[in-house]
DNA sequence: TCAAAAGTGTTAGATTTACACCCATGA
DNA sequence: TCATGGGTGTAAATCTAACACTTTTGA
């Protein structure tokens, strides 16, 4: 291999994924007990190095998938981390991502086997190193994308109530909504589409379920550039 | 040096910077004509690698100290950039940051001897591998940016009118506003003060200059956490 | 029969937008 | 004297926020 620029010195790469679920209306992101040295045993974000020959996004995406068996995962780069000491071992410069997935299509068994857990990110122990600014980068960039595009139906099942969907945005952003102001809104959107079938599992009264018409959203001219 | 992840492979990592100017009421970035292979002669973000002994932070810092030889510079990170393939020569991961710089505070005996030039962010010529996507990338989380902070500043001189802040605006945003909302909005800032000094280059009757408060800035409740 | 969650409109206030003329001055 | 940019306020429209009661049904 031809090498341009042998004066300068290489350094470890690796991707850190922020995991994030819904699930009894609590925001939560997946950790585990790290598993290796230097830092072993500390509460720690699940991630990997990046390889040659795959670039940062994909090794983003492999590893989520070696963690979850999941693919085609809404994942956005939440930014570089790269303080010299950050990893207390080697020089590594590592790259985060953030994931959103629905909970119940995560194997637990496989969740267990890897020792991870989810934790309300209210509520979260001491991380790693920097894994806790990185957690709340990530908490900050879903929230101001969730303002703009529809990516929170990404955390629930395919199809949901409007209570859910209410909860998912108070648990992301913070603080309660207003019922009535919130089902106002959600009826202007038409890709939220209302159907017949009737979830009773959190009411007596049953709720109407909604779901996401991707489609829809394709074709709405407010989302247009 | 323990050697804890010796199975993985190290990658060169860069830093290139986008370094955003106003002039002539038009947003400019600073670009220059490649000196390296890969990709000599091709315009080009100026950058520069991350060394083992510096965070990525501070990379970008020396790279534009080396560049301009300017300090205590207004700088974001952009994000990640990694494609297997986009640098042609090996292996490289660039970490994009944005800059704001004043361009009277940059000699331009020195912008001359580094070969950079100043263009239109409206007008720029086709760039080396992936850096017109770090420009847009940057100029759209600038835009954000300016939207909650006055970062604006860091392209005016220390004194300025209100029509040049509205150039800024407009350049910035890519759209005009309009004079009397424009003003009626700034006047609600307590951190932008009229100052007694007029500046008669730009009209016959000469317009009131204004100054950036810092200290009235981070005194503003409206802007506390 | 009652507890618990579902569902539904209106009004006041705040914010945003549109818009046109006089002023001061140097050439 | 006139061309040029500087400076100023109001009203309509839109958006946002606050708020309370009825319905359904299983236990």
């Amino acid at each position: 291999m031809t090498t341009f620029y042998s004066e300068f010195q290489k350094i470890f790469v690796s991707v850190d994924c922020i995991i994030f679920g819904f699930e009894k209306n609590k925001l939560k992101v997946l950790i585990g007990k790290r598993k290796m040295d230097p830092g072993r045993g500390e509460w720690s974000l699940y991630g990997g190095f990046v390889r040659l020959g795959e670039s940062i996004d994909d090794a983003a995406l492999r590893t989520l998938f070696e963690l979850t068996g999941m693919q085609n995962v809404y994942m956005r780069q939440v930014g570089a981390f790269g303080n010299v000491d950050r990893d207390p071992g080697e020089r590594v410069i590592s790259i985060a991502y953030y994931a959103l997935i629905n909970v119940n299509d995560y194997d637990d068994g496989l969740r267990q086997e890897h020792g991870v857990e989810w934790v309300d990110i209210e509520d979260m122990p001491p991380l790693y190193s920097d894994h806790r600014e990185m957690v709340n980068k990530a908490r900050m960039l879903m929230k101001e994308k969730i303002k703009t595009e529809p990516v929170g139906f990404r955390l629930l099942p395919s199809l949901f109530t409007l209570t859910q969907l209410q909860r998912l945005y108070e648990a992301v952003n913070g603080e309660e909504l207003d019922k009535r102001n919130f089902r106002k809104r959600i009826k202007e959107m038409d890709y939220i589409e209302k159907t017949e079938l009737i979830d009773k599992s959190s009411s007596k009264r049953g709720a109407f379920l909604y779901r996401f018409n991707r489609h829809a959203y394709d074709e709405d001219p407010n989302f247009k550039l």
